[in-house]
DNA sequence: AGGATGATCGTCT
DNA sequence: GACGATCATCCTC
């Protein structure tokens, strides 16, 4: 049984990229009608200030206003219509960037993530931006939430200290596909994208 | 293991 | 009207 008591507040970076690079390790942690259900982060994708690849590149919008807040809010956007995505704000008010959460360890509730997913397979459960909302029952409800003091939704410490973190590029983007701003644990096989992007 | 395809809809032009 | 920070499924090697 994993201790799942949040963490305390400015405990996480503000900047983009050690916020992307911290967050490996962590328990992302929900609570709703169903019961408990949590992972370890594995996989996240920086998207900086000024990144035309991030949400918040081309102004702040009735959407992506929560990268424009404070740091460590909830972001959660809906994407081709069928998936939603979690990411956390990053930066001071006013400066728009987030950190994309890609792949989770499963720790608790496995069961209720395989009823909410309709997938057997542990490892595919969470592994994947939609696919882990899907599990943990995030939509667009939680937009804008604080996950350092919210009741259903929460972070917690880490388990285990994380193992060696690599960084690749991030997947599925055009803009900006060359910057190296995917960080994932290395050999963990829950981390999501083709094996290519796992180097050596 | 890896590539192609269609689903599906909120958001912004 | 076009476009996704995706996913499940189907195909070939």
């Amino acid at each position: 049984m994993t201790d799942l008591r949040r963490i305390p507040p400015r405990e996480l970076p503000e900047e983009t990229q050690a916020l992307a690079r911290a967050l490996i390790g962590y328990v992302l942690v929900r609570w709703s009608a169903e019961g408990l259900a949590a992972g370890r982060i594995v996989e996240t994708e920086a998207y900086l200030p000024g990144d035309p690849a991030c949400h918040a590149f081309t102004g702040k919008s009735a959407r992506n206003g929560v990268l424009f807040g404070p740091p460590h809010r909830a972001y959660v956007y809906q994407i081709y219509g069928t998936s939603f995505c979690f990411n956390l704000s990053s930066e001071i008010d006013g400066v728009g960037a987030g950190v994309l959460v890609r792949a989770l360890e499963p720790l608790e509730g496995v069961e209720i993530m395989r009823r909410r997913r309709n997938v057997e397979s542990l490892r595919d459960l969470c592994r994947g931006p939609g696919r882990l909302c899907s599990a943990l029952g995030i939509d667009r409800r939680l937009d804008g939430v604080d996950p350092l003091a919210h009741p259903e939704l929460w972070l917690a410490a880490a388990p285990r200290p994380p193992g060696k973190i690599r960084k690749s590029r991030r997947i599925g983007i055009r803009q900006a596909a060359y910057r190296l701003l995917r960080f994932y644990e290395a050999g963990n096989p829950f981390v999501s994208g083709p094996a290519r992007l796992s180097p050596p």
